[in-house]
RNA sequence: GGGCUCGUAGAUCAGCGGUAGAUCAUCCCCCUGGCACGGGGAAGGCCGCGGGUUCAAAUCCCGCCGAGUCCA
């Protein structure tokens, strides 16, 4: 059936009398040395043969695990690598956790395009798989955190031009792929005619080969990868998920062990878990208070075996299964649920700490965004299980105690990170159920339960997940329905098409030209050059011009390109902007310096100096900001420019006021010291070794060599132009900081001229201040603050006369003078002219309300003289703000304000409104104001009669 | 990187075009032998900032700043 059946015709399989046979149960073809065997031995078609009966000679921690897989195949002639860092997206920008060995090297490494560190090698690779997290703890045998043990070797056909990759030839293939793995688990004591090895070819991200599943009483202890194809429509090998793949001219030997099932296969404990965190296990019990009877005991164990080799990979499973256990072991599902939910939550708090102790260790910093937000993820559903469980113990405590036990070294930054997200949490969480409780009132009262858009909304927009709301609603007497599909409802909300970006054809011209020659790596501080024209390219606003060589630098690393110019006996061509494409430089001009020409290259020395004072000064600041907040420092993105630049750093929290000034601090020291900037070009797994992975802050370069640059003890790969000596930089002055993302700090800063130009702005700002308020610069900050406070009180006191004025008037009004009292069946009105703002005509208003009269108020502007105290603008004296009403009506006379207003501010052509007893209003036509209000007892008159 | 939500009194929030409010905290008074409670009153607001629309903006629109959250 499968068109890679030959491909396990091992030569070691024939040798070592195996037979292929095919699973009666499951169908799929498995190698074996057992002449009887009829199943694959893979559950479920299987049960776990290895639960109270150890599968290897001894029982084995972790570490002696671990140590024992290293060491057999050091024996064999494998380099020991050293793991690297759970947070993937370090060396690659297509995926953010390490999920497997293999990701370690690719794509650069799989690909043929950089040398392995070592070939064949043997590592042990922290990784963790999200996917996996709602099953952790529920099914014995999932982790989200594990080790993957493995041994690797790259290889390329014989055919292939030695120089095309980065290795050459065969160093093993699949036959002593199969014996190693073989050989070290009869190495361990296992009975090897036990082992099964099923045939399951691997497809993933564009790759694909044959396969070989490796089990042992039940359980899956390694899948040996045998990467050799690629996609291809005209390939000749049809995969299983549907898609044609072709040989490739770089094949790789993948493996992964799993460490924790090999340990627990060891000690045949019940869960995996157990085998792996012993003691955190025993502290979690203990300190939830967990104390089990004998019997109670004994079901938990019969529970755990079961629910082991029972397929629940889907957590939607889980109740069936549970209830099918219950049943087998003659207990009630209440029961055992009781008694097991617990200790579940226990085994996920274990492996959940785990998780965060790698992630946060290779210094993740939680955020709404990337590997952060999965951090945050995962530190608040811990959180979560570790308050049901009533564990007293912080959790930073908790992380600690496997961040101890992982051999880190910055597990007082982790614990001070855990402490500060639970902290966020515990707002958020508080936030959320003072925001639940309020719309549970509300829905209870109208006997309606909470609709599932709220609960969308309140996932979605505050984080607060269904089973939440469902117990706080429940407290308030108020009933929630949370949809089957909910999570798929929210999903939804997000649904929109993102526009696919477009993709620029070049000319087949391109595919000709050999890279160009980049003197501004030979030479840093040059701006002149002399080169050939090898090709002009006709632009719609200008010409792309290639070289043979060139000084200029193209934009690349966050550094702009140079710009400058191009001339030959005849023309000078401004060069614009300028790029790099498969190592050949484009020069935008303005003009055709002519093809096969020679031509003198001239780069604009102030843009380019001042670009190369950035760029090492962006080494710099990102050192400084690595030793005044911490080892987790590192960057998230960067931009120089000529008057500033930035650099984006993760960092947990905002930076302050004096942490600013003591980056700026050890920048300048730095700067001071006049170190000399070096660079050289090592071999990239060296420079890897002796720096790790610290050294990629600007991204991952290709190459079997990288450049790598040295400014003091900072080491950065880097691609951009230097100064030669730090001194040149002259000073370094942070402008701002800002919070770009939640983790993610802005750091804006310049050097040199820029640096004196933000501080005389900074300056500027100031002495205008002092000079407005005719103070010293010092003494703004206080005399700006008793300004404040004096025009504060000044409202204040202003408010208080307007009412006392209003009140006067009104008293004064209904002795006549200033306002006409008119008539209106049974009440009075006063209809009077005052010139003030909407403030007084209220006020004034509400007193004539208090005397028991209707007041028709209108202004035709606010009373206060044209212009201000300083008043310049005399030409033309103010123009009116035109005309405004307000209508007043007492309790108990039947008139309606607002259609008194309404009638009133049509005549000025505007329009107004509001409630019966208090209407506002007003137009633009301040002239007709007069005859408005003249009219206004006639209007007064209408509207008690309509 | 994208979506959504929120910035109003010291705190928590209501108001969502028409006179800025409630509760708690604060201060004063009453009740009591004293305290808690209770009752009465007061003080406390650039309604985040800046534009725009409108006769009128805390309220509608745009931009910025700040905070939160979901997804990749």
């Amino acid at each position: 059936m499968s068109e890679l059946e030959e491909e396990y015709r091992l030569e070691y399989f024939e040798a070592n009398d195996f037979v292929r046979r095919e699973c009666t149960e499951c169908g799929a073809h498995f190698w074996t040395r057992d002449d009887d065997r009829t199943t694959c031995g893979e559950p479920p078609c299987e049960d776990y043969g290895f639960i109270d009966n150890p599968g290897f000679d001894e029982e084995h921690s972790l570490e002696e695990m671990r140590e024992a897989f290293l060491s057999f195949f050091e024996e064999h002639g494998h380099e020991r690598i050293d793991p690297y860092p759970v947070a993937a997206n370090r060396w690659r920008d297509d995926v953010l956790l390490t999920q497997a060995s293999i990701y370690d090297f690719q794509p650069l490494v799989t690909s043929g395009q950089t040398p392995p560190p070592a070939n064949p090698l043997t590592i042990s690779q922290p990784c963790i798989r999200m996917q996996d997290i709602d099953n952790v703890g529920k099914t014995g045998r999932h982790t989200m955190a594990f080790e993957m043990m493995a041994h690797h070797a790259f290889n390329t056909r014989d055919d292939v031009d030695p120089d095309e990759y980065a290795y050459h030839g065969e160093v093993y293939w699949k036959d002593r792929t199969v014996e190693h793995c073989d050989e070290f688990f009869e190495s361990m004591g296992a009975n090897v005619a036990e082992m099964t090895y099923i045939e399951d070819p691997w497809v993933g991200g564009g790759n694909a080969g044959p396969a070989i599943e490796v089990i042992y009483r039940g359980a899956e202890l390694a899948t040996l990868v045998f990467m050799s194809m690629e996609q291809d429509p005209d390939g000749g090998y049809g995969m299983k998920d549907g898609n044609r793949y072709s040989k490739m001219d770089t094949y790789v030997v993948d493996t992964g062990y799993g460490l924790e099932r090999w340990t627990w296969v060891s000690q045949g404990t019940p869960t995996v878990y157990e085998a792996v965190y012993p003691d955190m296990i025993a502290f979690l019990k203990d300190n939830a208070g967990i104390d089990l009877t004998e019997e109670e005991e004994a079901v938990v164990h019969h529970a755990a075996k079961l629910a082991g080799h029972m397929d629940i990979d889907e957590a939607e499973d889980m109740e069936a299964a549970r209830d099918a256990i219950a049943d087998r072991i003659g207990v009630s599902a209440a029961e055992l649920e009781e008694l097991m939910e617990p200790l579940e939550d226990i085994y996920a708090v274990a492996d959940h700490c785990r998780t965060l102790a790698y992630m946060l260790g290779d210094e993740i910093v939680p955020s709404n965004v990337g590997t952060g937000y999965l951090a945050r993820m995962v530190l608040r559903r811990t959180k979560r299980l570790v308050d049901t469980l009533g564990v007293d113990a912080p959790l930073d405590e908790l992380v600690d105690m496997q961040a101890e036990r992982l051999g880190y070294e910055n597990r007082d930054t982790v614990r001070d990170i855990v402490r500060t997200e639970v902290e966020k949490y515990r707002e958020t969480l508080e936030r959320g159920s003072r925001r639940v409780e309020q719309l549970a009132e509300e829905y209870s009262q109208r006997d309606e339960p909470i609709p599932t858009d709220e609960l969308i909304e309140l996932y979605d927009s505050h984080g607060i997940q269904p089973d939440m709301v469902e117990e706080i609603a429940a407290e308030k007497g108020a009933t929630v329905e949370t949809p089957d599909d909910f999570y798929g409802l929210v999903a939804e909300r997000h649904d929109t098409a993102g526009g696919a970006a477009e993709g620029t054809a070049e000319d087949e011209r391109l595919a000709d030209l050999p890279g160009t020659d980049r003197l501004y790596y030979e030479d840093q501080q040059g701006t002149e050059f002399e080169a050939v024209v090898l090709d002009v390219f006709e632009r719609e606003d200008g010409y792309n011009v290639v070289l043979d060589q060139t000084m200029f630098y193209p934009e690349g690393g966050g550094q702009p390109a140079d710009t400058g110019t191009l001339s030959s006996d005849e023309t000078t061509a401004e060069v614009t902007d300028v790029r790099i494409e498969d190592g050949v430089v484009f020069h935008r001009t303005d003009e055709d310096p002519g093809k096969g020409d020679f031509v003198r290259g001239q780069i604009d020395v102030g843009r380019r100096r001042q670009l190369m004072r950035h760029h090492t000064a962006t080494h710099i600041v990102i050192h400084a900001a690595r030793q005044v907040l911490g080892d987790h420092i590192r960057q998230a993105g960067a931009q120089k420019g000529v008057d500033s630049s930035r650099i984006d750093v993760n960092h947990y929290d905002r930076i302050s006021r004096d942490e600013v000034k003591e980056i700026e601090r050890v920048a300048n020291e730095l700067v001071m010291e006049n170190t000399s900037v070096t660079q050289e070009w090592p071999h990239r797994n060296e420079a890897e070794a002796e720096h790790g992975f610290d050294l990629y802050q600007g991204g991952i370069p290709p190459g079997t060599n990288i450049r790598l640059i040295h400014v003091a003890e900072d080491v950065q790969a880097c691609g951009g132009t230097h100064v030669e000596r730090t001194g040149d930089i002259g000073t370094v002055k942070v402008l701002s900081t800002e919070r770009v993302q939640d983790g993610v700090e802005r750091l804006t800063f310049a050097v040199g001229e820029a640096a004196i130009e933000g501080t005389q702005e900074t300056e500027d700002a100031l002495y205008e201040a002092a000079e407005v308020l005719d103070v010293s610069p010092q003494d703004v900050p206080e005399t700006a603050e008793r300004f404040f406070a004096e025009w504060k009180e000044r409202g204040k006191r202003i408010e208080d006369l307007k009412e006392e004025l209003a009140a006067a008037r009104a008293k004064g009004a209904s002795g006549h003078p200033g306002g006409d009292e008119v008539d209106v069946g049974d009440a009075t009105a006063v209809v009077q002219r005052l010139d003030a703002d909407m403030d007084e005509l209220r006020a004034t208003a509400n007193a004539l309300v208090e005397e028991g009269t209707i007041a028709v108020l209108g202004s035709g502007g606010d009373g206060v003289p044209a212009g201000d105290a300083s008043g310049g603008s005399s030409d033309e004296g103010r123009e009116s703000d035109g005309a405004q009403f307000v209508v007043a009506v007492p309790d108990g006379v039947n008139v309606n304000a607002g259609d008194v207003v309404g009638e009133l501010a049509r005549k000025v052509g505007g329009g107004g409104g509001g409630p019966p007893d208090f209407a506002q209003g007003g137009g633009p036509d301040a002239d007709a104001l007069d005859d408005a209000l003249d009219d206004a007892p006639d209007v007064l008159r209408q509207v008690r009669n309509a």
